[in-house]
DNA sequence: GGTTTGACCCGTT
DNA sequence: CAACGGGCCAAAC
């Protein structure tokens, strides 16, 4: 258990309900501020049986994962608006209230 | 072991 | 301002 998506998994499991990351501060965490990507990869590849909080992985800019992931377009957003997270006109997470800041504070 | 892809990010056109 | 491309990294084929 030292893959890299292996460590997404985990910390992603750490962000707490009611926050959000992105890929890239998430990939920063893991020492690579440029796998982005592979963090996305990561996502994508986790089996959705696995108690991995995606939803609350988004991007930078505060749009949340393509909507075939999760099986239903609005359904990622319902989990976040379920967990206390507000989104803006667009459709778009808050990063500036909801951004965690990678420490689980807990 | 090289090629492809993937839920990205950033700069340029 | 919208679209496109390049670049980065890691896993699957």
């Amino acid at each position: 258990m030292d893959s890299f998506h292996d460590k997404v998994y985990y910390l992603v499991r750490r962000i707490p309900a009611g926050c959000v990351a992105t890929y890239g501060q998430i990939a920063s965490m893991l020492g690579n501020p440029r796998a982005s990507r592979a963090v996305g990869w990561a996502m994508r590849a986790v089996p959705r049986e696995m108690n991995l909080p995606c939803h609350r992985v988004i991007s930078a800019n505060g749009t949340l994962a393509p909507d075939h992931v999760f099986g239903g377009r609005n359904k990622q957003k319902e989990m976040l608006a379920a967990e206390g997270i507000t989104f803006d006109e667009y459709g778009r997470v808050n990063l500036n209230l909801h951004l965690w800041d990678g420490q689980t504070r807990d």
